[in-house]
RNA sequence: GGAGGAAUGGCAGAGCGGUCGAAUGCGGCGGUCUUGAAAACCGUUGACCCUUCGCGGGGUCCGGGGGUUCGAAUCCCUCUUCCUCCGCCA
């Protein structure tokens, strides 16, 4: 693969940045032609693009009418070396000699305007790095996820005999995940998982995954630790810089979810259009620093450092993105559905979107015992926003390039399922296997 | 970790410092021929940026970055990756 940037180590984002062929996250083709759309879109994103938006277009002119100087001084180099070329050669080395200091003289000034143009890009990617996706018409405005909006709701009553225990309790009296051991041997937010607890964990995952098979999703083992361009390229960096654990010696990141290289698989590829949908599920730990975020909310599964999910990602022509994401909406709903929780779907307010999101569905379980929902998924739809950031393209029936669509979805995240199954399944006697789990776990109760 | 070698278009593979975006072969696409197909023959076949209503014109790119030169795929430095041999090792 012909792409190598070679960032070295360290954090210092904006150098890594210069250093890239244009990099940019919303196509600048389209935010000059939409700026006002954009604008008005971005604030239901709570983002303010009055001034920041007329910068980059600013920006975009001046990198323009300097590219044209450039090229222009090029010309006349390119032909002036042709010129001494052949007057070497017809031996009028007096003639050359003159047409050479000319020469010399242009090259100064197109060095010149090399460095300009290259000041102005940095400065241009400076900006579009930190517009984030324009969000879908259909995203409800709001400021957090108080104003998420319920698109769908399968509820049901459950009734416990008994007080119902949260998990962390079922844990340690069912003794099948250990807190404190995680504590001691790493630090908080990595558990140990032992005996039934484990094997409950092993059962999820083989689930998911033949799930997903069955529903031709093709099957990945990915690399747990990416370099900056692809931490880059699904937009990691520069927004949530910081989250990631980082391995500062050899620039590497361990991933916050296999979407990162997953999806980066097909970094700086042009597809042909057949190859479309492409759709992989990968199974792997995710490790997320989580810092400043945590509380007594948090305690038990609910937030950890490491923890272990099925993802699916999709590539999609543009046309078919938004049809895509409600399929995926749906698989996963059904994944939910057989383990028999109750769950909703919300579709996120422009408050609570990620950066990199133009409309994002969350899946929420009923954990009874906390009497929580605890998000479980949540499926996106990127349009072209991480294509275009890693140039991943597809060549269309007209055979023109063009950018396609990244979907992803968790499919589904372990640790609060498993909060779930052990709350909502809890009985006197144990805690009850699922039925389609069964032939995974080889137990029907965890007693 | 030590010693060597290599990196060129979808693939394979040429390329005295000047007219090389790059020979040639394969593949792909279009066409001729054929009842149809194959074979054969002819043509065509990279990405990105700027400019133009369009035709077209210009620029950049031969692993990445930098340098020498009027001029670099070709020379120099550096990084990365791959291959061979030795060592170590799940």
């Amino acid at each position: 693969m012909a792409y190598n940037s070679n960032p070295g180590p360290g954090r210092d984002f904006f150098l890594f940045l210069s250093s890239q062929i244009p990099v940019i996250m919303l196509q600048l083709a389209f935010i000059r032609e939409n700026k006002d759309l954009l604008t008005k879109r971005l604030a239901i994103k709570n983002f303010d693009g009055q001034k920041i938006i007329p910068r980059v277009l600013d920006l975009d002119e001046r990198r323009r009418s300097t590219q044209k100087e450039l090229d222009d001084a090029l010309f006349e180099s390119n032909a002036l070396s042709k010129e001494v070329g052949s007057l070497f050669k017809e031996g009028k080395a007096e003639e050359a000699t003159k047409v050479r200091e000319r020469s010399a003289a242009l090259k100064k000034k197109s060095r010149e305007l090399n460095e300009k143009l290259n000041k102005i890009k940095t400065e241009l990617d400076k900006l579009l790095v930190t517009i984030p996706n324009m969000p879908h018409a259909s995203v409800p405005a709001g400021k957090n996820e108080g104003d998420n909006a319920m698109v769908f709701e399968e509820a049901r009553e459950i009734t416990f005999s008994v007080k119902p225990l949260p998990h962390w309790d079922l844990a340690s009296k069912y003794r099948i995940i250990d807190f404190d051991l995680g504590s001691k041997v790493t630090g908080a937010g990595f558990p140990f998982y032992r005996g039934k607890g484990a094997r409950l964990q092993r059962a999820l995952i083989n689930f998911f995954l033949d799930e997903a098979l069955n529903a031709g999703y093709e099957e990945y083992q990915v690399p747990l630790l990416v370099n900056q361009d692809s931490a880059f390229g699904t937009g990691q960096l520069p927004d949530k810089d910081g989250q990631m654990y980082d391995i500062p010696a050899d620039a590497l990141y361990l991933i916050p979810t296999s979407e990162v290289p997953v999806t980066n698989i097909y970094r700086n590829d042009i597809l042909k259009e057949g190859d479309l949908p492409i759709r992989n599920v990968a199974f792997s730990s995710c490790f997320r620093r989580e810092a400043g975020s945590w509380g007594s909310h948090v305690r038990g599964l609910n937030r950890l450092h490491q923890f272990d999910k099925v993802e699916i990602v999709h590539i999609e022509h543009p046309e078919r993105s938004y049809p895509a994401l409600e399929d995926m909406k749906d698989y996963v709903a059904g994944l939910i559905r057989k383990l028999e929780l109750p769950f909703r779907i919300m579709r996120l307010c422009g408050g609570d979107l990620s950066f990199t999101s133009a409309l994002t569905y969350d899946f929420e379980v009923y954990s009874a015992a906390q009497e929580r929902w605890l998000e479980v998924s949540s499926v996106s739809n990127f349009e072209s926003f991480q294509s275009n950031r890693m140039k991943l393209r597809f060549k269309d029936k007209n055979g023109k390039t063009r950018l396609v669509h990244t979907l992803n979805g968790s499919a589904l995240a372990l640790p609060r399922m498993v909060a779930a199954l052990l709350e909502n399944n809890q009985t006197s006697g144990g805690v009850n296997i699922p039925e389609v789990l069964r032939k995974y776990t080889g137990f029907d109760r965890i007693s």
